[in-house]
DNA sequence: TCCATCATGTAAACAGTTACATGATTGC
DNA sequence: GCAATCATGTAACTGTTTACATGATGGA
């Protein structure tokens, strides 16, 4: 297990956060530090906690290095910011996207339910089954809040609403998620 | 957004990576940090780095708050440390399994291809495509790995296999993504 | 003899969270 | 008048990572 290299701070990889923080300023242009909390707060993947600490700090950092640009509008004491990615903060969105890093980026995502699964054993039969009922109940809750916001969304998906497409990729994990609970909860019982 | 109420330091719940590495020393029964960090390494949802400066700290405060017990062996001149969970250990483990936390717990995983579909408006359609079939062969190949892993494992799944039937998560997973990937592929390009 | 693997750790840096702090605006 | 929302930040903490550092064992 040798250590892997180091990028210079300077031109360091964007982490997870700081690119959608600047995706969202990108996409929602001009718009306060408050409004791209909202909009990750209400982000059904809550990653991050959004709080002003997070998201504060990861603009700042934006600014300082060029990729986001703040214009100051009058508004209570302190006045408001409204944040626009720049030029380069395009650029560099653009050069994120399909940066696969790793060569395992295709690799299951992290989830905890079936992190959980694995260390199942340490349970009895009766918790396990009450683990795969509440994990179930769970997905379904989520899967039906994402199925009422596609439908709020609009009728059918356009082919550039990817917010839209992605929230259909969501939809589709959830239920495969099902599937498989189904599926262990049968061999269990089985 | 008001600030969510905070636990003592004391009995603060567990992380996930404290959790997997108890639940790794649980399972794998006495074995060294070292056996630790080569299991989490393999692990086929990479997320954590397992380097040393991660899981020696984990194991040093399991230790500390009696989670784990070491019993030293002599190996070299500093000899080895072979880890065991300990009563109080397995029981955290069993409360930690079943705890969903947040009620949105049985949300989507976070997936960084999903994230960049959402900013995926910031490409030209060459490089749309582009991204996209790269996340599909990438999404193949982990799916690939994940069968031959499967089928090494054993001609069938037995019940008390949770790392199998976990593997069966991250399968269905992947091809519910990659079904996912060539809808969008024929949205953009329909 | 050399290399991969097994084995143990530490120190500094850093990203992100929690908690704290303040005040304006808007709608009921 | 009051509550919810909009708005901006800072300070301390902490978990994790990166990089550094060392040495034994076993097989080719």
């Amino acid at each position: 297990m040798p250590p892997r290299s180091q990028r210079p701070r300077s031109e360091r990889a964007l982490t997870d956060l700081e690119a959608c923080v600047l995706g969202v300023v990108w996409r929602d242009g001009p718009c306060t530090a408050y409004a791209v909390r909202r909009e990750l707060a209400g982000s059904s993947t809550p990653r991050w906690s959004a709080s002003a600490g997070s998201i504060y700090p990861v603009l700042q950092r934006l600014e300082a290095v060029g990729l986001v640009a703040a214009t100051a509008r009058s508004w209570g004491v302190r006045g408001k910011r409204e944040f626009a990615a720049t030029t380069a903060g395009r650029d560099r969105l653009r050069s994120w996207v399909p940066e696969v890093g790793a060569p395992e980026a295709g690799g299951p995502a992290y989830d905890p339910i079936r992190t959980r699964v694995c260390f199942l054993a340490a349970l009895t039969a009766v918790e396990r089954r009450r683990f795969l009922s509440d994990a179930e109940r769970s997905t379904r809750a989520s899967l039906a809040q994402l199925r009422r916001e596609l439908r709020q969304a609009g009728a059918r998906i356009q082919a550039d609403d990817f917010e839209g497409l992605s929230r259909l990729g969501s939809i589709g994990e959830l239920e495969a998620r099902l599937r498989w609970l189904g599926q262990v909860r049968r061999m269990l019982s089985g």
